[in-house]
DNA sequence: GTTCGAGTCGTACC
DNA sequence: ACGGGTACGACTCGAAC
């Protein structure tokens, strides 16, 4: 038998002793097919230099009678061959030892304290990702598959799961063919209790094309959506009815990973039902450890939330990660408002709402699906890993897959993760120089333009071949070297295959934006910004403490070149006769001082031409007008705080409290407009009549204490805190009400006028929340909101702004 | 009791 | 445990006066 088939979701089964993996997928009708497939089982011994052919062979021989007992479990060497390898880029000779079974791969490898063994390596990858590299069967790629139909019964029963069916693997070759739609359910419930598994479980969700469902036992009015059941109990065999009806490719949810389905696990045991989700029938399986995952026999959960925070976070807008602020950015639609209430006080007619809020959640959740598909898809398709890990992996995870996945291209044996010691002993060195920073001077500045390197500190690792395998040991005249902190460090010109995997990341990311330019559509967007992520978190990968390739040698050398390059820059644009203004890292904001921006353009590419390696600058942008203000403290200018007004009248404003969530809403629009009127102006008229406008307002209480909320992020468990700040009392005091308050929440609060008999001074006593009542504290937030916040940009004008508040000491000093 | 620098904390930049 | 370093600035804390 011979199918079209897509990889989707990959597992793994052991069947009289041996590793069998088990793939789920679609074939080209659609079909839901398994199949089951063996590999090699094997990891490597590397030997040390200079043993004789018959050393090895003795060797070989002694290994080869290892045999270990396992739980029961017997496995042993079955064989072992010699291969000339690479192992950090170095030739060496290994032994390539295959056993039975993949999961005794370490106990096997403890037995080797061999003299002629240098080290053990390749038996720390998991078996799944073994199995890709091995067989070449990366997921969400089409392959012409044949094999044979397995029947009910075989392996063990293995093959008698919910698929159209089951097929023993003979052979797998790659097709050419990109088109699939997978099948997805977005799900979402409603609980009485925020506390996982403490209230009931009052409706789900289901949301899949063509398909809207609202499960729920309140029994209220018939609604075309709504299925009406007997209790819980029943609720919760019914959504594992309706996912088995629909048999999706993927099931997703927002924060499932650490809500939904806990919920639904803690609630079916409560109840004595059995979740049986996957196509096994077998219920979710959750990780333990710091962060919980989900994961259900195949089909692909997704969290959608896990996959957006590191795909997208750094580009968004939204400043937290909730579902409606998500939804507003990506989709520009919102969530329905509801206001929570224990279902025992819900009146009749407000349950409609609460039924469609439920399903407006799943709907967001399967659009908000779609829309990152794309991505997800090139990243799975790029790293080759399975979707399941790709969606819930951080930057760095996905930059060691793509080096793990291609290591065979090398030849390269893999290096083993850090040991816990090791990890420990990362984490405890210091920290080595960062990036340069440019010290800007106070002023409004016009005509400006911006260059920066493309990928920089990944173009940086490429061209001086950065990486743990090129590091030398010994200074060598033929090197790339340079100091970094106290010290002078060396790497190989011979490449190296992280850089020679990186410059190919690089190139594919320029090639894939060229294409985006010219015929833009989803895929190649995603495919060009995965490849840009990647490079972008290899260098942050170097300096991993749970790295495979950790090298903080690299990691620096990559910041100190990375500053040279620029203050090269730096230096060619000031003896050019612009003027550079600022520059953080990677860009350069510089006056054209009279240049037209042709000329600058020019200019531009004759920097280019020196660069060396594949270092490249780029013009980000040119502006009219720019503005960069002292620091609170002292007559230096602010670093990494500046604003822009392109020709377009767009602004950038960049590190302004404009920009920062932790202040009230007043003080950034009215920074943000006063930034404007200047931008726009070049003086600062406006914004002053603006300001004494608002002002007054405040003064006179007319702002919204909305207005007034401040936003600030508890990071850490309440009784860790050594310093009681402002947030810190409102938390405390949420717990009290015991309104929910985690780590990582938003606790929201504003600060109220003190009574006559408060007159202590910190301004945590005056904290209250944003549902108690009181007024705000004039004179709180036009001295720690409003004034900071414009005070150092009508400085620049040598405008003193405490005249905008001082009549308010005189008119309260009048007052009493 | 007030002052001031150090330390804690959150958030942003790239 | 689940990328890196640089930087600003608010607020509290505690030593020094």
């Amino acid at each position: 038998m011979k199918i079209d088939f897509i990889p989707i979701d990959y597992g793994y089964f052991d069947f009289e002793g041996r590793n069998y993996a088990k793939i789920i997928g679609r074939d080209a009708k659609g079909k839901r097919v398994c199949l089951i497939d063996s590999c090699d089982v094997y990891f490597w011994a590397i030997l040390k230099d200079k043993l004789s052919q018959k050393q090895i062979q003795k060797l070989q021989e002694k290994i080869e009678k290892i045999k270990v007992d396992v739980k029961g479990r017997k496995t042993k060497v079955e064989k072992t061959e010699l291969h000339n390898k690479k192992f950090l880029g170095k030739d060496v000779k290994a032994l390539k030892i295959f056993a039975t079974n993949y999961k005794d791969l370490h106990d096997v490898a403890d037995k080797l304290g061999m003299p002629e063994i240098e080290k053990r390596r390749g038996y720390d990858i998991g078996f799944i990702s073994h199995y890709i590299i091995e067989k070449k069967f990366a997921p969400l790629y089409w392959y012409e598959v044949s094999g044979e139909i397995l029947n009910a019964g075989e392996f063990g029963g293995i093959a008698d799961i919910n698929v159209d069916f089951c097929i023993k693997v003979n052979s797998i070759n790659p097709i050419k063919k990109e088109i699939f739609s997978p099948k997805v359910l977005a799900f979402d419930i409603e609980t009485d209790e925020f506390k996982i598994g403490e209230g009931e479980i009052l409706m789900i969700s289901l949301v899949s094309e063509n398909f809207k469902k609202v499960i729920t036992w309140k029994k209220n009015k018939e609604f075309p959506y709504v299925e009406y059941v007997k209790d819980e109990a029943e609720l919760l065999e019914k959504f594992s009815e309706i996912i088995k009806q629909i048999s999706p490719d993927f099931l997703t949810g927002y924060f499932s990973d650490g809500f939904d389905l806990p919920y639904l696990k803690a609630r079916a045991e409560k109840n004595g039902v059995r979740l049986n989700l996957g196509l096994d029938g077998s219920q979710p399986k959750f990780s333990r450890g710091i962060m919980t995952t989900a994961k259900i026999d195949g089909i692909v959960h997704v969290d959608l939330l896990r996959f957006i925070q590191t795909a997208y976070s750094q580009y968004m807008q939204s400043e937290t990660m909730s579902l409606n602020e998500v939804s507003n950015e990506f989709l520009g639609e919102s969530k329905k408002k509801f206001e929570f209430k224990h279902s025992s006080k819900i009146e009749a007619d407000e349950w409609e709402n609460y039924f469609e809020y439920n399903l407006q959640d799943s709907i967001l959740t399967f659009n908000l699906f779609n829309k990152i598909w794309a991505d997800l898809l090139e990243f799975t398709r790029i790293t080759q890993e399975p979707v399941f890990n790709v969606s819930r992996n951080g930057m760095s995870a996905n930059v060691e897959d793509y080096i793990v996945h291609n290591l065979s291209k090398f030849n390269e044996i893999p290096e083993k993760r850090p040991t816990y010691d090791e990890i420990g002993e990362r984490k405890r060195r210091g920290k080595y120089e960062g990036a340069f920073v440019f010290q800007p001077s106070p002023g409004i500045y016009e005509n400006l333009g911006i260059f920066d390197f493309t990928s920089s500190y990944g173009s940086v690792i490429v061209t001086y071949n950065l990486s743990k395998s090129t590091l030398l040991e010994k200074p060598e005249k033929n090197a790339y070297s340079i100091d970094i902190t106290g010290r002078k460090v060396y790497f190989s010109k011979e490449q190296g295959f992280f850089p020679e995997m990186l410059k190919d990341i690089i190139e594919k990311r320029r090639q894939y934006k060229g294409e985006l330019k010219d015929k833009p559509d989803a895929i190649k967007k995603a495919r060009s910004n995965a490849f840009k992520l990647l490079a972008n978190a290899s260098y942050g990968y170097l300096g991993f403490f749970g790295a495979r390739y950790y090298c903080e040698e690299a990691a620096a050398a990559t910041a100190a070149f990375a500053r040279n390059a620029i203050k090269e820059i730096i230096e060619k644009i000031d003896k050019e006769k612009y003027k550079t203004i600022y520059s953080d890292t990677d860009s350069i904001a510089f006056l054209l001082n009279g240049k037209t921006r042709e000329q600058a353009k020019q200019f531009l590419k004759k920097l280019n031409s020196q660069l060396p390696g594949i270092m490249e600058l780029e013009l980000e942008d040119f502006y009219k007008r720019g503005i960069w203000v002292t620091k609170r403290t002292g007559e230096l200018g602010a670093k990494k705080k500046y604003a822009l007004i392109n020709y377009e009248d767009k602004l950038k404003i960049r590190g302004f409290e404009t920009v920062r969530r932790n202040w009230c809403t007043l003080a950034r629009e009215v920074q943000n407009k006063v930034l404007k009127l200047i931008l726009e102006d070049g003086n600062e008229k406006k914004a002053m009549e603006y300001l004494k406008g608002i002002v007054k307002e405040v003064r006179e209480r007319k702002i919204d204490l909305k207005k007034m909320t401040i936003r600030t992020q508890l990071t850490k468990p309440l009784d860790e805190y050594k310093a009681i700040t402002p947030h810190v009392i409102a938390a405390k005091r949420m717990a009290e009400k015991e309104i929910p308050v985690d780590a990582g929440g938003l606790i929201e609060y504003y600060i109220a006028e003190a009574k006559q008999e408060n007159k202590s001074k910190l301004i945590r006593d005056k904290v209250k929340l944003i549902d108690e009542e009181g007024e705000y504290d004039v004179d709180y937030y036009l001295k720690h909101q409003l004034l900071p916040a414009v005070e150092n940009i009508l400085q620049v004008f040598n405008v003193d702004a405490n005249i905008l508040v001082e009549k308010k000491k005189q008119t309260t000093l009048g007052e009493f």
